[in-house]
DNA sequence: TGCTATACCAAGCAAGCGCTTGGTATGTTA
DNA sequence: TAACATACCAAGCGCTTGCTTGGTATAGCA
């Protein structure tokens, strides 16, 4: 990431771009989404609070108070940041669930996309989400925990429907909670570009979670 | 953790004790180890970036300048506290594994001894001691790198040796990253004071281990 | 052509940060 | 009892931080 210009083509995925329709997500091709863009880039790469405005602006160049026109603080773009992330990642996994009736293939997609979302441009944000949680105050924290759910409910759902098929080693909601941690964690070891892909590893975090093990 | 005063009455381990007589770790009675300890906790609660060496130094009750006396940097407060804490979770590893044959025993003993090291005082610096690694210089971070070596070694042999006995769902080493994740998540939603205590978690984290599948 | 909204710059302020300095009190050793 | 090491204070320096201010250039619309 050189330099965010005007000029640079946005590629997104389709349902993305609904999103984007719908007004739900900042358009990355606006001044604002790319500076967006831009904190969720810094925030991964040395976490938000060694990331200062000057970064940030400096990223997609232009002054460091120019970046007081499009956010009113600093906290104000990790909120947009973990919102808007968790919107696009939300959408990911619905996606991947996409026609799939089989409760352990849905599974598996959804362990796929998520690993997908952990591994790309906004992965910090996710982790960031947790580490700076009590660092919000509480009104956009409520409208985050809100989306949060959303998020968690889906995954909750195909756990219960893989339970009913092939029993799970645990409860579901506990198994979620552990499977959260080992996704999250890959950023901290996992190369995309080595031997094993995300697909490849995605197998195997399915394993954690299907065994006919039983106390 | 009001304030810490030298009257405090410091209650460690018999295994931590050694580490203190044997001068691997500093003694939690003396002033610097009244800083580790108050440091580590910081670091825990509100991460190292938006910790102050002010707050440190008010926690212990001296000036923010004294604590160059006993450290020379801020960084160096963080090097000594992932140090100590490689330390004496290693020290905590080795002996819940104490005398124990079965593998899958000692496996659970893992678990259990890491658990109750994330959860514990310390549990944030093991976490900080990934996200803050970028940000050491690299003279202290091969130091630390072989005691995290050391650390893991623990895990690996013994997950080899589980292997043989009840085979795994999984290679050894990638089933003891996804193993690192899942239990450093749970300082994020883990309650040791609710109707699961650590002793259960450790068992349910073993069920993700332990399973008869196999592609 | 004038009006307004958007997007930015140049300059800098107030607060907080890590850290330094020069000095003092206390206890230990020669 | 002199010399020294340890543990600390009081004051503050230089720098970075998030953020503010007053002003300018551009573009779309009336």
């Amino acid at each position: 990431m050189p330099h965010l210009t005007k000029a640079e083509a946005i590629t997104v995925s389709p349902s993305v771009q609904s999103l984007i329709q719908e007004g739900r997500i900042t358009n990355p091709g606006t001044p604002r989404g790319r500076l967006l863009r831009a904190a969720a880039h810094l925030f991964r790469e040395k976490g938000y609070h060694r990331t200062t405005v000057r970064d940030i602006a400096s990223l997609v160049g232009i002054q460091s108070g120019s970046l007081f026109h499009h956010f009113k603080s600093k906290e104000d773009i990790l909120i947009q940041v973990m919102k808007e992330t968790i919107l696009i990642c939300t959408e990911h996994l619905k996606t991947a669930i996409g026609d799939l009736t089989e409760p352990v293939q849905q599974l598996e997609a959804l362990i796929r996309a998520e690993l997908e979302c952990v591994l790309g441009e906004t992965g910090e944000a996710m982790t960031v989400l947790v580490q700076e949680w009590t660092s919000l105050s509480s009104d956009p924290k409520e409208n985050l925990m809100d989306l949060r759910q959303r998020y968690e409910s889906i995954w909750i759902q195909v756990l219960a429907s893989v339970d009913k098929d092939v029993p799970l080693s645990m409860d579901p909601t506990i198994l979620r909670k552990l499977l959260t941690g080992a996704i999250a964690w890959v950023i901290n070891w996992f190369n995309p570009q080595g031997t094993m892909n995300s697909t490849d590893l995605a197998k195997e975090v399915l394993k954690l979670a299907i065994s006919s093990h039983r106390k």
